[in-house]
DNA sequence: TATAATAGCTCTAGTCACTATAGCTTCAAG
DNA sequence: CTTGAAGCTATAGTGACTAGAGCTATTATA
């Protein structure tokens, strides 16, 4: 039996955030102690790992829902499961591919080499579009 | 003169997140027509067109207020620009590595081979984190 | 000039995934 | 038995918008 505190130390999730995912139900209402205080078992602590990991790896709460329930009923293929993350996966490439460029944008007007802000390659930059490398 | 919706389509930001900007202070309240519509002159468009370039690249408001103000000034030195860009600069580096060891990550997870849940990858994967390549 | 469609107005509430605060109660250690 | 840490609920705030309701103004066409 763990308090919501050790739940928290060991699954490494913030003791408001168990609350809120209790709240919007990723979570089961926890059992209570006689002073109304939370008690979690060992299958808690599981389903909150799971949930942190995929957190980790940048997953939205509703694909963890469904990733959850896919997870919970054996028979049913897990085609789902590879749908949600190749999903992820694309959008993951897609961020990675337009902060590249942004890197890109950000590195060539770095530097200013002006002293007073008329002559600021940043500011300058910034508010004539027709300088970018790219369209955005 | 121009309306809030030639506005719009001039700098590319939609129509509710111009009165948005007004309302945090980001530009300054619209003149007003007759009928009490918001009208524009050149400036405020160039004003929103720098503020939708920065956000294009990923500033955050705050830091487009202090561009805004910096370019304002026009004795101030533009360190503060400089110093602003950089910043955002190693942050966007900092967000491209973290993604890349994700991708690295979801592209071992993916392609599951199993048939039923209890030998998906993806969901074992998620559940045990000890198949981790990296910490997270 | 009349009318109808489009655009504009304000205000409130919702989004996502939490985080912070206030004011209270319970628990565990000494 | 006391004290301090941990827990409880409920509400509000974050960032950067977006959506909706219910109204008014402008503009294009008949």
């Amino acid at each position: 039996m763990l308090s919501i505190g050790n739940l928290s130390k060991t699954s490494g999730v913030k003791v408001p955030t168990i609350r809120y995912y209790e709240k919007i139900g990723l979570i089961a209402p926890a059992d209570r102690s006689q002073g109304n205080q939370r008690r979690y078992e060992a299958d808690d602590l599981k389903r909150l790992i799971f949930i942190k990991h995929a957190r980790d790896l940048g997953f939205h709460l509703d694909d963890i829902k469904s990733l959850l329930t896919l997870k919970e009923d054996t028979s049913c293929p897990c085609s789902g499961a590879d749908e949600i993350l190749t999903r992820h996966l694309s959008d993951v490439r897609n961020r990675i591919s337009r902060l590249q460029r942004l890197e890109a944008e950000l590195e060539r007007m770095s530097h200013c080499e002006g002293e007073c802000v008329a002559e600021c390659s940043v500011i300058e930059s910034l508010a004539d579009h027709s300088h970018c490398l790219y369209e955005h």
